[in-house]
RNA sequence: GGAUAGGUGGCCGAGUGGUUGAAGGCACCGGUCUCGAAAACCGGCGUACCGGCAACGGUAUCGUGAGUUCGAAUCUCACCCUGUCCGCCA
């Protein structure tokens, strides 16, 4: 969300994050109206308040009247008419307001400045790790999966619907070796405070961290209750702090969770669906820092090299893209995919998004800092990566580590946690 | 799910419908004292919005939202949350 005083008092650089976005057509008029809106609201509020005071200062003197045993029928008709005035102009200005608020919540990031303009064909690979193998000559994870009775996809479709994996024997063990592998890591090697989250919330947290009001549709709802189920951990994580001011000190704080996540793929029909390349339910790691504004271009950076080093150790090879504005998510000021390479489906596949919020997220969510006793409070920016979304990096693993005889080989790191070093 | 007791500032905790943003204490910040620290004493100390270059002024805020009233932390209603007891349950 955007700072209406910013809205007012810097509009052009509102229009321009919009243009960088490719979507300045669709918001110019709506960023007038907030303009003209904002006007009105002004207006009102002053108008509300010069005749509450003077109801106040009539009030106090009802009393103090009637303390002395004086007649105050006069004043009293006088504010019983200011009451119903005020009453009027109360609705009049949440009319204004509530529009306001409505349109200042539509409004998407604005792009960090190093970020390229244009559409998805604006990608930028920041870099690359690792040589990727020849597209086509393995053959797809799905393939493996079933061979290995690692996946069965048809009773996951049987019990649930497409999009619904279930993994069996090693295959479901695999998930857990992973998650261990990744939770470890970054527990005890790059300092994050590991916690367990509820997987359903409600509006306020799916409101504070973006993916409402725009993507309701893409989001699982309970029928008896006004919870939502997570698309990420970072919904949960994030909101931890809602509503609450953190120390300044202790700034930078870093969160990790392992949870399930649910997306309806509402939008996605059709698209890249086969085998785990697009599921209903997946589970990930999720890394969430909050720190000061001056902090958080440099943080943005280690937590994406955090997320690479899963793939690292897993020997994956893997590119950097940094998006363009307009592939960039809506809450987010700049964005790093990674992409791990799946020679059997011949693809780069995305197993994390590393987005800088700025403070988008901590206005929504009213998540702040004192710098130090006795100053002002600010608004943290957040910053937050998958580190890794699970089925992805499976179907990669897969892919990569085929060999000749149909078993696959298992890389060190997972080891200990798979138990075995090949999977047949 | 039923019954019952509660929700007041960072924390604890007063508060009769009328100068209550809210006593008191703790914590915190600044100062005096001290070689230094502690103690003691003095002062300061919520958040947000509106107006103003500023000084400052105004408004709101006692779980949330409505209502009664000239006036609500205080009265009414609904909802949310917490404690306790009962029921159910992995």
């Amino acid at each position: 969300m955007h700072d209406i005083r910013m809205v007012r008092e810097n509009a052009d650089a509102l229009r321009e994050g919009m243009r960088r976005r490719g979507k300045l057509e669709q918001f110019a008029p709506i960023i007038d109206r907030a303009l003209e809106l904002d006007q009105d609201r002004r207006t009102t509020i002053q108008a509300v308040e010069e005749r509450k005071a003077a109801r106040n200062t009539a009030s106090q003197e009802v009393g103090r009247r009637k303390k002395a045993g004086e007649n105050a029928d006069d004043l009293m008709a006088n504010t019983r008419a200011l009451g119903e005035e005020i009453t009027r102009l109360e609705a009049e200005l949440a009319a204004s307001q509530g529009e306001l608020d409505a349109i200042l919540l539509e409004f998407p990031n604005i792009t960090a400045l190093d970020v390229p303009e244009g559409d998805e064909t604006a990608n930028v690979v920041a870099r690359s790790w690792g040589t990727p193998m020849a597209a086509g000559t393995v053959r797809p994870h799905w393939e493996i999966g079933e061979a290995l009775g690692l996946l069965d996809l048809p009773r996951g479709a049987k019990i649930s619907g497409s999009g619904f994996i279930v993994y069996r024997g090693m295959g479901a063990r695999l998930q857990r070796a992973l998650l261990n592998l990744m939770l470890d890591l970054h527990t005890q090697q790059h300092g994050y405070e590991e916690a367990w989250v509820p997987l359903f919330v409600n509006r306020t947290s799916m409101l504070g961290t973006g993916q409402l009001p725009k993507f309701e549709e893409d989001m699982y709802a309970l029928r008896d209750d006004a919870l939502f189920a997570i698309p990420t951990a970072e919904v949960p994580l994030t909101n931890l702090f809602g509503e609450e001011i953190l120390d300044g000190s202790a700034l930078p704080h870093a969160m990790t969770a392992f949870s399930a996540c649910f997306r309806r793929e509402a939008g996605a029909a059709g698209k890249d669906t086969r085998g785990l390349l697009r599921v209903h339910q997946f589970d990930k790691v999720e890394l969430v820092r909050f720190c000061a504004p001056e902090d958080s271009a440099e943080q943005h950076e280690l937590l994406t090299s955090h997320a690479e080093k899963v793939l690292q150790l897993l020997g994956l090879p893997y590119r950097v893209l940094l998006l363009a504005a307009g592939d960039t998510g809506f809450s987010s000021a700049k964005t790093y995919d990674l992409e791990v390479f799946a020679p059997g489906v011949g693809k780069w596949l995305e197993v994390s998004s590393c987005s800088n919020f700025g403070d988008f997220q901590a206005r929504r969510a009213n998540i702040r800092y004192r710098p130090a006793a006795g100053e002002k409070p600010r608004f943290v920016h957040t910053i937050n990566g998958s580190a890794l979304a699970l089925p992805r990096v499976v179907a990669a693993l897969l892919e990569q580590y085929q060999q000749p005889d149909g078993t696959v080989l298992v890389p060190e790191a997972l080891r200990p946690y798979l138990g075995t070093d090949r999977i047949s």
